[in-house]
DNA sequence: CTGAAAGCGCTTACAG
DNA sequence: CTGAAAGCGCTTACAG
């Protein structure tokens, strides 16, 4: 079944293609009786626009495109779920890759996308991207960028995150408050921007409480990818290093809920012996036993906004107003549970 | 920065567009000379074919919709990352939306991705969904559809599933053989057939082991959504209503972590009162206490063969071949863990 | 080996 | 109020 075009509209009721394009977009210029008739004749029909050609007249794809560096994950799979919600509701489509951490691929990716002219790009860093040519070129050919969580400081655009550094220091404050004092942090790979500030947040947190800090005590990823077996590791690791810790920092709760199990399969107690705190609050945190303290970082919330912003600079863009890259900072929150009852 | 076409590479070496065109997609008829000038001119200049255009002359988006039901739930990310990655591998990209287990919605958004003339759409059903015009409008219009783990037999299209049936007959097969003689099932909402297989399963395997099966034991999800909170209620009314319950095999992961977790706080002892066996093998299964008994559904695979499917459908759609469906169905697993230990 | 021309299916400035 | 025409940027059958 060949797909109905304006043409064969226009054959069907011997006028103009000019005047059933017209109508069907309800131009004033079109009397009343022949933009129904059109109307009719086109559902009639079932007559649905060639985007192909919609596209090539307008230059617009009405897709975004969205690069992650991981799907099956919790709090990535609760951005995409805000981005592809917010996009519906203004009429685009969502694309999505994942990078796997990987900056090849991650480059690769963006080629892709513009290559297949999005209307604007949405993405989070791969642990691995040092260098930012590939975003500058986005910007460079105006196509609109929009990074999240794990983004680059020094790139110009519109960003969408969390104070890190911030979070980091409440969820150390924390420990601390509760009586800790040597405090250990797994703070995941070296170089996002996220484990740099949730770091820094760790340690001006001690500094501030006239802690020592210890750098022996923070242990950094290096496979790259946050994981259950990496909590696992650092945990025996830590076990082994330090017998006097009474308080875990973690970056991410999957490595935390990975910790936990491996320090309570070594006879450790928690929180009696050693205090943990996650970051992130997945689902999981609530449900495993003891239950994790963690800090929320608002997933949905950051997709919606995200969305948001890179609407508003298409918007703008199309309109050929200069953009004001802007920057939204999400709260978050430290969530108290079994993992740091004193 | 307007971006360059054809035209303009022509003009700048002074050859025509249709040289140019033909250079860069390697036509032995060009001369290797005029092919190697245009290659470099092309790359200096950093052409990129306008999709838009490709597209509206081939015919072909180089696009695939997919639609599911939710996105933050660790079988359906799981088959998202299958799709995406294979997709890629043969230069597609994926537009992903969300159901929402909803039927309104996901009929909007098939029209959507038709209207978008996606090469073919791969699609796993909302609960709600009980009519299936919108499919085969799909099919009708000759755009490949493959539809995976919650599908509609009638539905004349290829097919990955699991075969439900048998897996939940194991599952309750194995609680049999731990010495489980008043079983419950959490059976999920009424519609979707996975539902309706697995249930099937448990009550013929009660059966072929002279096992009363007894209705009342069997708990219905009004409300749609197979839920944590879902699993929390079942447990919980379970409990009223039957004091002999020694074993309940349960739809979902996510509805039997519920489940236990009302269960411990009422102080029934699993496994020692009450075994349970969930269904998906959800990564949650492995870390909660006690670990889970569950069915493993492997989501990468089925995203990956559904990818599959639908290539292979879309090629011969292209040569105008007559496609064959097929129906493949995946191997599913018992994994034994703590909550059934006997 | 090269290129003029038609056409994919729309949109819109312009003429009448 | 209606429509002829140009054009978006490609691809490809055809002529030379």
């Amino acid at each position: 079944m060949a797909l109905v075009t304006l043409k064969q509209i226009a054959e069907k009721l011997g006028i103009s293609i000019t005047t059933v394009s017209k109508a069907l977009k309800e131009y004033p210029d079109v009397s009343k009786k022949t933009r129904k008739l059109v109307r009719e004749t086109a559902s009639m029909l079932n007559y649905k626009p060639n985007s192909f050609a919609v596209n090539l007249r307008t230059k617009e794809s009405k897709i975004i495109g969205l690069i992650i560096p991981v799907i099956v994950h919790h709090f990535f799979s609760s951005v995409i779920k805000g981005i592809v919600a917010q996009a519906e509701k203004k009429g685009y489509l969502v694309i999505i890759l994942q990078s796997n951490e990987s900056y090849e691929l991650e480059k690769k990716q963006i080629d892709l996308l513009l290559s297949k002219r999005v209307d604007g790009i949405l993405i989070s860093l791969a642990n691995e991207t040092a260098d930012f040519k590939h975003l500058n070129q986005v910007i460079s050919q105006e196509t609109p960028l929009v990074m999240f969580d794990k983004i680059a400081k020094i790139v110009k655009c519109s960003k969408v995150i969390i104070d890190d550094r911030k979070a980091a220091y409440k969820a150390t404050q924390h420990l601390i408050d509760i009586g800790c004092k040597r405090i250990a942090h797994f703070r995941g790979p070296l170089l996002p921007q996220n484990s740099i500030d949730r770091f820094l947040g760790y340690k001006k947190a001690l500094i501030d409480n006239n802690l020592e800090y210890d750098p022996s005590l923070v242990y950094i990823c290096e496979c790259g990818e946050m994981s259950f077996e990496e909590g696992k590791k650092n945990a025996s690791q830590l076990l082994k290093d330090h017998k006097d810790i009474d308080g875990i920092f973690i970056n991410t709760d999957l490595v935390a809920i990975g910790a936990m199990t491996e320090l309570i399969k070594q006879g450790v107690k928690i929180p009696e012996d050693i205090s943990v705190v996650g970051f992130s609050n997945w689902f999981m945190a609530s449900i495993i036993s003891p239950s994790l303290t963690t800090i929320n970082q608002p997933g949905l919330e950051m997709g919606k906004n995200s969305f948001k912003l890179l609407y508003k600079e298409i918007k703008e863009r199309k309109k050929k107003k200069t953009i004001n890259y802007k920057e939204l900072v999400l709260e978050t929150e430290l969530v108290i549970r079994d993992s740091t009852k004193n």
